[in-house]
DNA sequence: TCACCTTTGTTGTTTTTACAACATATTTTC
DNA sequence: GAAAATATGTTGTAAAAACAACAAAGGTGA
């Protein structure tokens, strides 16, 4: 454990709490932890999700396929992040997405109730633990929010403009590296891949654009 | 105030707490009141939001207009509903859409901060306000995923489906009202009206659904 | 390096949507 | 209860997307 103390200390959920106690915390909230291996599912629909989950080490998809099997990637976390925290206090704590591995991970369960109850022996940095996952989740909704503004668009450009927009702005540079491959930003845009592919090129015909794999620059119009 | 005990005791926020409790905790959570005429702001992109917002009287959506005019409506919330929660946590607790009041309304502010640091003279119901709180900031998020699963289908009528689908869930049964008029289904769903509308007909003809006005029925397929 | 696999880009066709313009209801207000 | 305002439904047309099928580029491993 000692090993991902670091890690830990470095993520959203125990910012600003120091590595010794934060290891006192973790027998505290009963942490467990479980391997899993690429492209195994961490949970499914319907499962009942009582910890949050914190990535010690892989990446993790958030994603929902629907009746005609496609595929909406809704979240993509890597190591330090948290997810599942959403529904292990509602009173129905069904998951109501798929949670999958796309890579060799190892995951953190912490249990959430402990959290956000203040212990009796009241261990002085609770309050900034209970900060701390409720900012998470925030930070989520706002991401969440974020994603509704892309997806509110009409068009195929106008999702990928508003998507690439912010993306530069989040990166404070018109030219930046976005975490997608193609068909990934494409269902994280909820779009066809080709139309998307044959858009971009348009985009950077017309100037609006220019891109080389993963690295686009938006253009002064 | 004490006019609101009931409609607080009854709210997500203060479930759980008995109303003398709720009437001290209001000193200590330095609650503030405003009016809202009809049609009024009550923050907009980019104000500082430091507060949860608690709606008394009348309603309140909290939407986007992008660039071309176009509206979205990310949420609708009425007596009783909290918003504004996740800005005032964050770092940058600068708002990100707008909230607009769609009824003459009256607003009660509490400071988020309060609420999640136990406070020195331990109120004995903190802890459960903090865990709804944090419920209530959860329902929320699994609500925008919900969104999300919608506006992620490729067709009005699917988009229209999955929502009807839910709805259906949600009130146990295929017959039930929607929160929406024609032109706010729309914009949640982000189409065309006329689009939606006639889109609407077809399903009728197709003998998926039957509506009049915002009742809606599913059928056997 | 060559065969294989994955990713990205291109093109044409069919389906669906946005948009505009208008008709018909329904509700509100005086 | 009539007029005005708002909401809902309809239709045709132009624009855009989905889909399919394939070409080209890039990576990977034997």
């Amino acid at each position: 454990m000692k090993k991902y103390l670091n890690l830990l200390s470095k993520s959203e959920i125990f910012r600003g709490i120091k590595e010794d106690e934060i290891l006192t915390m973790l027998n505290c909230l009963s942490g467990k932890i479980r391997k899993y291996k690429k492209g195994e599912y961490i949970f499914t629909v319907g499962d009942r999700v009582s910890s949050v989950a914190l990535i010690l080490e892989g990446s993790v998809h958030i994603q929902k396929e629907d009746y005609w099997g496609n595929l909406s990637i809704l979240n993509k976390m890597s190591e330090g992040d948290t997810f599942g925290e959403a529904y292990s206090v509602l009173s129905s704590n069904k998951a109501e997405n798929n949670a999958v591995a796309v890579a060799d991970s190892l995951i953190l369960y912490l249990d959430l109730k402990k959290i956000l109850t203040v212990c009796s022996s009241l261990c002085s940095f609770h309050n900034q633990l209970i900060m701390n996952t409720y900012t998470v989740l925030s930070a989520k909704n706002v991401s969440l929010t974020q994603k509704i503004g892309y997806l509110s668009q009409r068009t195929t450009r106008e999702k990928l403009f508003s998507y690439l927009s912010d993306q530069s702005i989040k990166a404070k540079s018109t030219s930046f590296t976005i975490p997608f491959n193609r068909q990934q930003l494409a269902d994280f845009l909820a779009v066809d891949r080709s139309a998307m592919c044959s858009e971009l090129s348009k985009m950077q015909k017309d100037g609006i654009i220019s891109y080389n794999k993963n690295n686009f620059i938006l253009k002064d119009i």
